[in-house]
DNA sequence: TAGATTGTTAATCGATTAACAATC
DNA sequence: TAGATTGTTAATCGATTAACAATC
């Protein structure tokens, strides 16, 4: 009890951020072995699958406990599967997307979240000419809406793919509304409450950042 | 020309990435700034727009010259103008989508890249029953030409929309054809020989990793 | 047991930040 | 000139990597 009122007051942990972003590239990666029908695989393998160091790895893994054994190395299924349950992949987590524009039917008809336990349950538009339609086998429902349809339908994640003028109004009622988790298209960095985690996925920034070595006639130093 | 032939050896800037992917920010920043009417600006008003403190703004400019006065700081319009020059964002580049599916259509439909100076000027896929449709005023090629468009429209950058399967493939054949920055859709990380720029946009990893501080019931650090 | 590979500590590397002389 | 802010060097911080004892 002691303890755990320690870790509240603290409030954070100390894994780096950058060593969790690692994390769900491992689970790719041995979800590839696993289905390859691979069943050990040691630090230095995976280092070569992942461009990472053999020590990287291993450091990494340190953090969360021991999920191999000296001499053989990781078993890929159970590897697998703790870092599913640290990263929270073991559970569905439920997903309303903000945006019903030519970006969010996209998203919303990219069947690529659901296999990996993210549910889209919910759509929401401010467009009235939009909301009531079907999109991705959603009804699209009216962003005045957004409390109670967060409150039914359990969201926890949200996906913001509205225009960039209304991204941080959109963003303040999320976070009002209790959500954690943003994922923003749009091209702006919204503000937020230190405990609320957004990402956001900004195309534009990478290739303009591509275009300085093509400009300069460079090599990346490769990175990420 | 002794000092030029010693650079084209070491290939290489010294210049760190991470700097470098944050230059395209500082563009964003200073173009708000300068329709907003804003002339000049200082390293700490720079660095509370971007969440950023101000000597890592004036270290990532020292690498590329002196833009500032001391005692006064930046000129908005001058700066900018220097840094899409560093960045090559002062010209326009011809990009091809290669993959017309769901999100290869989203992209060649979507108004974002071109105002910042990337042109779709071409759009290729494999599917019969694609190739030959009109999309996003594009003429859909095959595959096949790939090299022939390459050449005819000048193709620079390539951004790669098909499935996992051909994802490796397709980038193959594109650093054949001598393209250079690569700006990859699928979830995977495609191998390119080392002077060739890859990035890939990968919102499931993104998720996957918020997950984590939601099931932790941890903040984040606040990254990138 | 001998060989291999982990888990972990210590060394290295590189990026961020603080501090301040230069100078507008 | 006095005040402010840059550009840059040096200090700090944190992440990566090397090395190796523990141990399977």
């Amino acid at each position: 009890m002691a303890s755990s009122f320690e870790r509240d007051i603290t409030g954070r942990t100390e894994v780096p951020d950058v060593v969790v972003s690692r994390l769900p590239q491992y689970v790719r990666t041995l979800s590839q072995m696993l289905a390859e029908g691979v069943q050990i695989a040691n630090s230095q393998q995976l280092g070569e699958k992942l461009q990472i160091t053999p020590a990287q790895i291993r450091k990494d893994l340190s953090y969360f406990g021991r999920f191999g054994k000296q001499g053989r190395g990781y078993r890929v299924d159970h590897l697998l599967e703790e870092l599913k349950q640290i990263l929270g992949l073991t559970v569905t987590w439920n997903v309303a997307v903000v945006g019903v524009g030519r970006l969010g039917r996209a998203i919303l008809n990219y069947p690529g979240f659901t296999p990996d336990g993210f549910q889209l349950v919910a759509a929401l538009d401010d467009n009235p000419s939009v909301v009531g339609q079907e999109v991705g086998g959603l009804l699209v429902r009216p962003v005045s809406q957004l409390s109670e349809v967060i409150d039914n339908f359990q969201v926890t994640i949200a996906i913001v793919a509205v225009p960039i003028a209304y991204t941080q109004t959109v963003v303040d009622r999320l976070v009002d509304c209790g959500i954690k988790a943003i994922l923003n298209y749009a091209p702006i960095m919204p503000q937020v409450p230190e405990d609320v985690n957004v990402r956001s996925i900004d195309p534009l920034l990478s290739l303009q950042s591509m275009t300085y070595y093509l400009a300069n006639g460079l090599s990346p130093e490769k990175e990420l």
